[in-house]
DNA sequence: TATGCGGGCTTAAACCTTTTATTCTGTGGC
DNA sequence: GCCACAGAATAAAAGGTTTAAGCCCGCATA
């Protein structure tokens, strides 16, 4: 069932077909009610394949991610789709898993279907990759590339907003060995992350030193609190530089039976949902994961919408902010003995 | 750059070049390295819309979810787009969000794709949607709705094995007063789950009527929990519906200081990634998501194979089973007293 | 009544690939 | 040296839609 089966029926050309469905304001409304007609009848819909075969136009937007089981993105790759039902787009969601076959893959599957955009949520791309895409003329988003990348539409965290509050937060109870638990050290935004936290240990005049380096899993929350325990002095508040992280934190916290937040304030970074549902609920560093989806939906449909010609490498702000859950209280040494 | 580019540059037809892509075992060596080279240099990526149109089969597999960001969701997702990868497919991910127009939209974009199969792995699904799919012949993958439906595969879920193990070693443990918290009174799974737990109870003779009604989300479970507590005789041990509502049940106890699993046992349902992150890690029923994802996937490519004709619903199993972690233990009153 | 004009329909080409039917090339047999 | 034939390449059609160009018809004007 095809178009032509439409205009036959509906005793006009193809052409006046194509014009009502696309609610071309020119046609007939006697005319258009007969084509409407057929069209409900038989339950036609139009093909997309032949649609964008002839426009051009895919009217998909790829987004690729690292893995979708990170917890970080199911809520980005939602509200991803919402806005792209809103706006009669398609989305293909990729993963490269961290493997480079995979994101070879994912550009090669992007480039196939000639979508229309594509937004890299990934941590850390091979940039041969990219190339492909850039030779395409194939608007890029991404989320905190460095500005060295011209023509490609860029979003920036803040994150100095988030931490600084977190860490002022935790000064404000009085906490003054802060420890900080890195994500790798090879990722730019595990980076950014620890830059910020000393930047915002020092402006207090806190030492900014107490880092350890984890691996933004459970994994590394666990281990990383067994060295900070071991040391003479351990810390009394730990900010982590991802929620999965605190997580682990957590978990480890309640193998040795350091009870949150009373023996050990935590805080954690992203607000990812499950952070929510932890015991206690973590308080933690918000980078809004719906905003940044909308953002780079948003980005993309500017870039999909304008001239290729007149792209000089446009710059989104996404900033971070503090959300108080139950995961810190007053340092142990300045809490009144409650009486057991 | 298109197909005629490359015939053109490497001096053959387009046929030839069409030929040598796919690999078509006639066409001589010469001429298929010519073209190669040819395709390389250029960077040629074949155009899938294109072939779509004219083989008439898109080479995407619909996915229906009824949300991303539930955590049940996300690894169905990346096992499925696993295996995509491997068999040269696209998936279209879609999600219900529990909204009419959302499932109509869902269809609809379905079929202006023109998939080649469609997996249905929501909660509940309005029949006159699946309608448009059934008369356009897509194949389609159901998981646990009735034998009602013919022409469509279906994948069963036992319940029992799973429940019966996770009652079985809650009654090892001495536990006699096992409440269950079950999911909405209208799903059919959450239906399922219930009548298998009333039935492992009954099987050993203890009452299988201490269930009280959740909603598959953390707050039924929390509400449970002082529902049950409030009885004059409270259970030492609640099996849930799904692992969200545990992790309710997990939050409320903690709120109330009730310590799981010495005052209170408690196992989950589905083992989402997430019940192995709770504190204690979740003791649950695992029902397989990269199994159900593989098995869906399985049965989309089989009947995407076959002809339209011999469809009369085939039946795929999968199992379920108790996996242990830390939320249970022996019953209160038969534990050994501890000195404090 | 003839002419001009414009609104709205239709015809036909184009988008890029696959594939069938056809043509071409070269080889082997007589 | 010619013919038949196999093997491989090509030409052309098809797939479903959009859209530029052209056409028809009715109305207003002179």
């Amino acid at each position: 069932m095809d178009i032509r089966e439409i205009a036959r029926r509906a005793k006009v050309s193809t052409a006046t077909v194509s014009r009502t469905i696309n609610h071309v304001p020119t046609v007939d409304p006697q005319l258009a009610k007969r084509v409407w007609k057929v069209v409900d009848e038989l339950g036609y819909f139009p093909n997309t394949q032949a649609r964008a075969l002839v426009s051009g136009r895919s009217r998909i937007f790829g987004l690729i991610v690292s893995e979708i089981t990170n917890p970080f993105f199911p809520e980005i790759v939602q509200t991803f789709e919402n806005l792209a039902v809103q706006n009669n787009y398609e989305i293909l969601v990729t993963s490269t898993v961290h493997d480079p076959k995979r994101m070879e893959s994912s550009v090669r599957r992007m480039i196939e279907r000639r979508v229309d955009g594509v937004a890299i949520l990934t941590f850390g791309m091979e940039d041969t990759l990219l190339d492909h895409l850039r030779f395409r003329k194939v608007p890029l988003v991404f989320v905190d590339v460095g500005p060295n990348v011209p023509g490609i539409a860029n979003i920036r965290i803040d994150y100095d907003n988030g931490i600084r509050q977190a860490v002022q937060h935790l000064a404000a109870f009085r906490h003054n060995r802060i420890a900080f638990v890195s994500g790798p050290v090879h990722l730019k935004s595990a980076a950014a992350r620890r830059a910020a936290f000393k930047a915002a240990m020092t402006e207090i005049a806190l030492s900014p030193d107490l880092i350890v380096v984890g691996d933004h899993h459970m994994d590394g929350g666990m281990k990383a609190l067994v060295e900070l325990m071991d040391l003479p002095n351990p810390p009394t508040a730990v900010l982590c530089s991802n929620d999965m992280t605190a997580i682990g934190v957590m978990r480890e916290a309640y193998d040795r039976n350091i009870k949150i937040p009373d023996d050990l304030s935590l805080i954690g970074f992203d607000d990812i949902r499950l952070s929510e549902f932890t015991t206690p609920p973590l308080t933690t560093v918000q980078m809004s994961q719906a905003e940044l989806a909308r953002i780079a939906f948003q980005a993309l449909l500017n870039e999909a919408g304008r001239e290729p010609s007149s792209n000089e490498g446009r710059e989104y702000d996404l900033t971070t902010k503090l959300v108080l859950r139950r995961s810190t209280a007053l340092a142990p040494n300045v809490r009144p003995k409650v009486k057991k």
